[in-house]
DNA sequence: CAGCAAATGATATGTTATATCATAATAATT
DNA sequence: AATTATTATGATATAACATATCATTTGCTG
């Protein structure tokens, strides 16, 4: 990501925190701007030292973890359950709403392809989904049980690492 | 679990551990056992103040963690990773195999039911499990990616607490 | 029973996360 | 603009989850 889709981003979410009544402080951008540079999901710890050495100002975890849970709750920022590590949004700018965040995380490089449900431009995303839920959602019911809100996580080999583990043939 | 069901379980534990050319020595057999009783998964932590009380002997986290890591590799147990816990394999007695293990933790009472691959007498568990096993394949494919290995996590309601929500209306 | 390998004890430390009270920055009200 | 309230962050402590390492014990094998 450039710096002017960067920054494209960041008004986005800015505004997006305005529509809210919240706002997004220079702290807290900090943070956002950190998961949206890092190629891979980022813990708390990791976040804080990004952001240290990045803004020469100094951020505590404690803060880190509290704005965490900020732009989680705007929805500018998941978090990974399955590795305890955090992800800017990929759907801040297109709007995507947020019900059932989907993730392909590649089990080689850790790089993080999230995958939203309804209102992309991207067909191929939205139908992926889509029906990934639906089919989830009938198997469950089956079961009998009622799924709720299944962020999916899925441990995946990426096409680089795919291509690269090919090669040793 | 009765205490039948639960000495037939560990039998079995036994012998397959016997045959990978391992052992299922008392500590061993404590955490799986403690495991095996519980309704709910339990942390590594949660475990050791179990074993503690029931066996009236101590065993420190240190060992558990280590034991635990023994168990999931004879594939007697399961981790977690959404919550960092640890549940008992539901399929000792009935020898599935243990490729995608998925599980249906419901949100309200924590109870958890495990949908394993293959062998297993009960179709209807099958037929769940592989088609979406297969679907996810298919889908994530599409995306251009190769499923590795995902065990899945579903936050889903339990009919229990599915019906005691209903009461409340 | 001697020697080896496997299991567990004991201790230290690393990593992830929450609780709490103090202070600073911003917004709202007068 | 000054006062007050609200929100954000600082600072510190501590809890919860997990791994590393070396010592000791247990159990198997010749």
């Amino acid at each position: 990501m450039n710096k002017q889709q960067l920054n494209r981003v960041i008004d986005k979410a800015r505004h997006l925190c305005k529509s809210s009544g919240t706002r997004l402080t220079e702290k807290r951008r900090g943070v956002l701007e950190a998961l949206l540079v890092s190629k891979i999901p980022l813990s708390a710890y990791e976040i804080t030292d990004v952001v240290n050495q990045a803004d020469d100002k100094s951020i505590l975890a404690m803060s880190v973890y509290r704005i965490l849970e900020f732009l989680e709750a705007e929805n500018l920022v998941h978090k990974l359950s399955s590795t305890n590590k955090y992800v800017a949004c990929s759907h801040i700018i297109c709007g995507h709403n947020h019900e059932i965040p989907q993730f392909l995380i590649c089990g080689e490089c850790q790089a993080t392809k999230e995958i939203a449900c309804g209102g992309c431009k991207d067909e191929q995303e939205i139908s992926i989904s889509k029906s990934v839920i639906d089919e989830l959602s009938k198997l469950v019911s089956k079961a009998g049980y009622t799924l709720t809100n299944s962020q999916l996580e899925l441990r995946v080999l990426c096409n680089d690492c795919s291509t690269s583990t090919a090669e040793l043939f």
